[in-house]
DNA sequence: TGTGACTAGTCAATTTTATGACTACCATGG
DNA sequence: CCATGGTAGTCATAAAATTGACTAGTCACA
């Protein structure tokens, strides 16, 4: 039940199809939850049948018919409801830090080239949520846009994505350089 | 297949349980993975069938017998190949992000007062990883302990925890500033 | 003398996520 | 003219995670 809310707020501000709400959650820009478009796909088929959301159909040519989706009054009482309930922690689930915690066991080259890899990914996702920042604000400074822009809401999780790629790529760092000079004192040894 | 590689890597250092573990895995100091008692038990069932670790019964009077586990050769070669794969980066799913998405959409009240729960739990949770961190490094600083101790692993990813809830914790405490502030101009209008 | 909390688990059911394959149709490049 | 890649989705299955209940003994506390 949390995939669902987050597919409400996603369709706040925007009409989408499945199709472009699965790329923004699946690829990249998913500041704020991520998922998969089967996943997608079923959620906004029940969301629909439970009248949370209202889908219309768009007739293109050129390409496939698409179905666009807004939320409905009963799927913004729903929000607010889960708004006010109150959220269970996040936790962290990363292989990467399961690699790490073994460090002291295992192949160190190994895990360096993988804390190398995901220093890289951070780095790039950083960057996507820097544009994506200055996108929303546009011209005005930061502090400007939070006092009296529209939407905030969006902006305010991206800040945090940004934040937490920011934590990674740090950490990384951090570990590559103790694993880098723990390597070289042993083989010096 | 992933909680299996965190098992591994829990049981590295020490013996324990499946109590033992569950409860470092369920309630706070999970640093490096979350999951619950019933998964545990189940992964260790198929991680024992698998040969991957090895159970001791250890007889207890006054309370009730327990099986220690420890990690076996096969299971450190399954570790190191882990290792050697590639992690898929991890992604971020918080209920708390979905409803600060919404905050345009929804009552501020009840947004503010969550990100305030979540704030504080994350500045519990700073304290422990900071205690944690101590009891392991010691007497030595942490750049002495980080090129000299053994078993540094843990130790880098109690610092990725550590630096996880302080990025919550601040994101919480600009989050509600900047929507106490707009609340404020708002009912003023 | 009972009540709740802690140790040490087990069982079953359900929900949620993930994986992989598959249908169409159009456009573009080579 | 044929392969590739993008749009727009569907179906089925497998794996992982969550939820809730249940056993059984010990200890401390009131």
């Amino acid at each position: 039940m949390a995939l669902r809310h987050a597919v409400l707020a996603a369709l706040l501000d925007v009409e989408l199809s499945g199709y472009q709400l699965a790329k923004s959650f699946d690829l990249g820009v998913a500041n704020f939850w991520y998922a998969q478009p089967q996943q997608l796909y079923a959620e906004l088929t029940r969301l629909e049948r439970d009248g949370l959301i209202a889908g219309r159909e768009v007739v293109q040519d050129a390409r496939p018919n698409k179905r666009l989706f807004r939320v409905t009054e009963a799927g913004l009482a729903e929000l607010e409801d889960f708004t006010a309930a109150s959220a269970k922690p996040p936790f962290i689930r990363d292989d990467l830090l399961v690699k790490v915690q073994a460090a002291d066991d295992v192949d160190l080259g190994a895990l360096i080239a993988q804390l190398d890899e995901r220093a890289s990914i951070a780095a790039a996702k950083i960057d996507l949520f820097g544009q994506l920042l200055r996108g929303m604000r546009g011209e005005r400074t930061e502090e400007e846009f939070l006092r009296h822009g529209d939407r905030i809401g969006p902006y305010l999780t991206c800040m945090r994505g940004l934040a937490f790629e920011q934590g990674n790529r740090d950490w990384c760092e951090r570990a590559i350089a103790v694993l880098t000079e723990r390597r070289r004192a042993h083989t010096r040894a």
